[in-house]
Parts: C-alpha cells; sequence; structure tokens
DNA sequence: GGCCAGGACACCA
DNA sequence: TGGTGTCATGGC
C-alpha cells in the first residue's frame, strides 16, 4: 500500500480541525518571546508567562534590554528553565535592538538563509526556535519541525524518529509547495493533532489520521 | 505524587 | 559525533 502525500494528510487535518489561526500572539515580537519561552514547555505555562510580561508591561524587546535579569527570570517563571530563557530574551533583545533597532520590518527584509544564520549563533536559538521566528514572526517560507512531527510522521512510518531535524525538514519541504500559509497551517495542524493523539501514550484509533 | 511538556546546550568519551 | 545530564515550573 502506497503511503499518502503529505497535501493528502495535510488537507485532511485541515478538513477534520480547520485552520489553527497560528501563531497565538498579537504581534511578531511576541511570537518571538512564545517561541523562546515555549521551549520543552506546555503552552498553558507560556500564558502564564506571558501574561505577566504583559502585565509588567515588558512585552517588547525594548523593554527586555532594559529589564534586570533577575526581575525577567522572576516574570517568566512559569515557563520552566527560568534563567536560561530569561538569558536567552535578553541576548535576543541585544540583538534585536543592536543589529535592527528594534525593527522587525527591517529583518523581514533580509534573506531567509542570513537572518537563520543569525537567529542560530543566539544564545538558545536552536532550529526549531529560529525556524518557527522566521516562519510565524517574519513569514519565510520555511518548514518547523518539533516533537510532535517527529512523534506522528515515525509513528506513520515516513521517518525514523531518530532521523534529523534536518532529514525531516528537507522531507517536508521536498514533498510540499513552498508556500509560508501551507507551512504555517500543517505546523499548527500538527501541534493539534500531537496535542490530542499523539502523547506518549497515543490515541491512534480516534486521530483523524488513522484513517489514511 | 509522578510524569511530562510546541528544546537547547554543556560535557565527556 | 553521539550519548547523556542539566535546566529547576506547573498542570493533569
Amino acid at each position: 500500500m502506497s503511503q499518502p502525500s503529505l497535501l493528502k494528510i495535510y488537507e485532511s487535518l485541515l478538513s477534520a480541525f480547520g485552520p489553527r489561526h497560528w501563531w497565538p500572539a498579537k504581534t511578531s515580537e511576541e511570537v518571538i518571546f512564545g517561541a523562546i519561552l515555549a521551549q520543552n514547555t506546555t503552552w498553558k505555562n507560556v500564558k502564564q508567562a506571558i501574561n505577566a510580561l504583559k502585565e509588567a508591561e515588558k512585552l517588547s524587546f525594548k523593554d527586555i534590554a532594559k529589564i534586570d535579569s533577575e526581575e525577567l527570570a522572576t516574570l517568566i517563571r512559569p515557563a520552566r528553565f527560568l534563567n536560561q530563557k530569561a538569558k536567552a530574551l535578553k541576548v535576543f533583545a541585544d540583538y534585536f535592538g543592536t543589529k535592527y533597532n528594534f525593527n522587525i520590518k527591517k529583518m523581514k527584509r533580509l534573506p531567509l538563509a542570513h537572518v537563520r544564520e543569525e537567529l542560530l549563533s543566539l544564545y538558545r536559538i536552536g532550529p526549531e526556535t529560529a525556524d518557527s521566528i522566521l516562519l510565524y514572526a517574519l513569514e519565510k517560507p520555511i518548514f518547523v519541525i518539533d516533537a510532535y512531527t517527529k512523534r506522528i510522521f515515525s509513528q506513520h512510518r515516513f521517518m525514523k524518529i531518530d532521523d534529523s531535524y534536518e532529514a525531516y525538514q528537507k522531507f517536508f519541504m521536498d514533498n510540499l509547495p513552498h508556500d509560508v500559509q501551507i507551512y504555517n497551517e500543517f505546523h499548527a495542524l500538527i501541534v493539534h493533532t500531537g496535542y490530542l493523539y499523539c502523547k506518549p501514550k497515543p490515541l491512534c484509533e480516534e486521530c483523524p489520521l488513522s484513517n489514511l
């Protein structure tokens, strides 16, 4: 039996769940906060940290550049790894201010590969965080791979669970149109599917992907 | 009360 | 290079 195409999987998830309207943030900067804070953390905890920043009126990198590290760590405490993530936000704020004068439009104008390399050089910005920023904040056509993607697509035998981030990304980008909207929606649908059906104990019989 | 989340990184062989 | 420990919260 041949495997269904990625586009077909995308379409069936889209019809099962509808558009996810990602990323759940009001501004590009808020996307970047979320991308850093969401590392290996539940979104519920991330929201608490973001709300704390909002209430303290610190949800902008201009403010993060000025804030004391310990105060920042306290605000983002619910998002785990507070000291590391506080440092990551400070480092990003520094970079964003120095290089782009806190202007997201300046970043958007540059080529994807150039910005990706810059992002990857920053503290605690690895491939998933960099690509989330590129896709959801800067609207660049790059596919985001996360733990749910690996779980779902290894379980369905498209890939092996231990295949590299780059291998997964190549698989998706070689088999889908290079389209920001599709990459955005597909990854959002994968996370939604994973959250509902592909926890460590999978609920495959209830998952829409089991019908393919 | 234990398990685990929308990772990244350091350290060691 | 790859394998493993660390980071140090809060919801279910």
